[in-house]
DNA sequence: AAAGACACCTGTCCGC
DNA sequence: TGCGGACAGGTGTCTT
């Protein structure tokens, strides 16, 4: 589920309640994530939160005793209940606050990471292949432009790429084509300069307003407390199966790169 | 280097 | 009501 508005939302949520907050427990119910918790996550109590930042979808957590890297998978998400508060199901990780907080990680397929650095996670080998943010100023169109011409594969696909461009999902990548008017399928090496230019302002577009709204709750993200993101009144295409809000016609719906795809045939070429 | 298939896991929804 | 199958917001890894 998580994309990056979805992530960015989280680290928003979290930092309130958990900067500068000292450790007093960390509990893993199920440490049989994507990977497995590594044991001596269990270093960290006693350690102080010092900065939450995110980089592409990951969740970077510094402590005054190494970084917590998290990932929130296809339906993970977290919330801040008090430290006294029943574990809901799904609830693999508890971290409790001397304040008396506590961070939960919730993720019922277990897609999602919890991981242990001693060093700059950014050296991580994870975070180190990444491509840029697509907020930040290394993702232009002269940066896609020189992307798109080695790829011979369909734009969706390329703009799902992470090491290509970060971020950006199945809803937001059917999202910001129809945005952009680009058909999904084409070709990646035979867009031109100006569509690839729509495509990055549609993009960013995309994504901010996306973040101001919370992001997008299908069924299992929340915000930290427990609100739903509201970015779904916002899909034009995306699970649509009834008619294009611009022209009527059916949205389509295809398989690519083992995805769901939607988009209007007749709007998006 | 690039492209595609597959794996990991649980819950939900739809048709019969 | 129950059962089987398709499908779901991600992405590292393996094979072509």
């Amino acid at each position: 589920m998580p994309e990056l508005p979805e992530v960015e939302t989280t680290v928003k949520g979290l930092r309130p309640h958990c900067l500068n907050q000292t450790i007093a427990r960390i509990q893993v119910f199920q440490p049989r994530l994507r990977w497995p918790i590594p044991e001596h996550i269990q270093q960290l109590e006693g350690a102080e939160i010092k900065t939450i930042t995110r980089r592409a979808k990951y969740i970077l957590m510094q402590t005054s005793q190494g970084h917590m890297i998290w990932h929130l998978g296809m339906s993970g998400s977290m919330r801040i209940l008090d430290a006294a508060d029943p574990s809901a199901a799904h609830e693999h990780v508890k971290i409790d606050f001397e304040n008396g907080q506590s961070l939960r990680y919730i993720d019922p397929r277990r897609f999602g990471a919890l991981l242990f650095t001693n060093s700059d996670p950014f050296q991580h080998k994870l975070i180190q292949p990444l491509g840029p943010e697509p907020l930040g100023k290394d993702f232009n169109i002269d940066y896609l432009q020189r992307q798109c011409e080695k790829r011979a594969t369909a734009i969706k696909n390329v703009i799902m790429d992470s090491h290509c461009v970060v971020g950006i999902g199945n809803i937001y990548a059917c999202e910001s084509l129809f945005l952009a008017a680009i058909n999904p399928k084409t070709r990646a090496s035979r867009i031109s300069r100006k569509r690839l230019q729509r495509l990055v302002d549609s993009i960013r577009q995309m994504l901010q307003l996306a973040i101001k709204q919370g992001g997008t709750t299908l069924q299992d993200f929340t915000q930290t407390d427990g609100q739903p993101g509201y970015f779904a009144q916002s899909l034009n295409v995306y699970g649509n199966r009834g008619e294009c809000p611009n022209c009527a016609r059916v949205v389509k719906r295809i398989t690519q790169g083992q995805r769901s795809t939607f988009y209007c045939s007749h709007c998006q070429h």
